[in-house]
DNA sequence: ACCTGAACACCGTTCAAGT
DNA sequence: ACCTGAACACCGTTCAAGT
């Protein structure tokens, strides 16, 4: 496969044979984004970062300060990728689809949960998505101290839910049923009937998904803020 | 102060001279939380733990299998300081007061905060905890569906706010000005007028405090899951 | 101008040894 | 039986050096 001709000349001012593009903060962000999705944050080590950049450890220190630093352009990354809810257009829903586009972005992002709402120095993305999600509320007649409630418990939720998702030790029901097992077998029988009960005769019945249940919860949230501010 | 006559014989068969106490599981997960509840979960090393013990790093592991074992242990001591709720009585109050002791426990643990749900093997505190919830909410009348709904909707909000608020970098009024200030200095004046119309006119204002927005979002919560009860 | 290698002060954990 | 010390394979980051 080497060798076709016709390939595209869009880098055809680099060497040929010379098979390294220059290091950016870009590559270095898009490497660092793309390791911590698959091994999690603490499998995120600046070794392995410029291992996949094929570049010694220190050659990261040119483009980025140190690890938070790296952190903080990774997080606004994210924030990119949640569209921005319309400054105009019926709140209930634009906080719907955002809510679901955050989820979404945190379940694709899951080391990204703890660290969206502690930035000291967010970024534009970051800021452009607050600004648009208050003038939304703002819009649709939230006073401040509405809008104050509304955010705390949607992103309380939001995040929150993702967590405890996150967390969670298992995936499939499969793994689920052993897991229950194990949990329970230090333990005298019948020691806790009523969590035995849920997880048996509900959890574990097939058709039951946790992930569902984030849409049933974000649905009272919302009824509740529009009884509220009517 | 040595010499003390009349000191309490409880630890009298002890040689004297020899202040050290036996290192027992009990008191390694001890001072393991305490050194987390000071320093956070980055700082918990086994290393500091062992030091603050007077004892080599090597002597901790002849009680705890490894530093994932200790923090099982450490988060069922957090699920054994939140009153067990009681299985009869109304549900309203004991999932409000429930949902208040949690908060408090995550606020004096904050390191818990992320660990409370993702225990593959759950203590007898963090079981009976949750035989308790579920009990109280079956006696309600609630099916298990609705458990799972409630459960799952309130866990949600309750770590998610204990999140939020904890990873906020800032604790007081005059902190978080100065941070609005370094927040918006890289941008454009104006680049974000919702954003800081919120933070100047409300979140900066005198007497707005982000803790009390917990109760607010949960009465909501609480108010929603009784609606759909009926 | 950009990258590297050696070094420092840390980690968790294994293993063989001390009393 | 209980604890220790040295060692291993890791960390993030500094500093002086290479091209």
């Amino acid at each position: 496969m080497a060798d076709r001709k016709g390939d595209e000349m869009s880098e055809a001012s680099t060497n040929a044979g010379t098979r390294r593009r220059p290091l950016t903060r870009e590559r270095v962000v898009q490497a660092a984004i793309a390791h911590a999705d698959a091994a999690g944050l603490e499998g995120l080590t600046m070794r392995h970062v410029a291992k996949t950049l094929n570049v010694a450890p220190m050659a990261l220190y040119r483009h980025i300060s140190h690890r938070d630093d790296l952190i903080d352009a990774m997080i606004d990354i994210v924030f990119g990728e949640i569209p921005v809810p319309p400054v105009q257009g019926e709140w209930k829903t634009a906080m719907r689809e955002r809510a679901l586009s955050l989820r979404d972005a945190l379940a694709r992002h899951r080391w990204a949960i703890g660290l969206m709402e502690s930035r000291r120095r967010p970024g534009a993305a970051n800021l452009r998505h607050h600004d648009a999600v208050i003038g939304n509320l703002r819009g649709a007649g939230f006073d401040m101290a509405m809008v104050a409630h509304a955010y705390s418990l949607l992103d309380g939720y939001i995040y929150g839910f993702a967590l405890t998702k996150m967390s969670m030790p298992i995936d499939t029901p499969a793994e689920f049923e052993a897991m229950a097992q194990d949990m329970f077998e230090p333990f005298p029988a019948n020691e806790y009937p009523n969590l035995a009960a849920f997880v048996t005769d509900h959890v574990l019945q097939p058709g039951y998904d946790f992930a569902e249940e984030f849409e049933y919860g974000l649905d009272v949230i919302l009824d509740g803020l529009e009884r509220a501010l009517s």
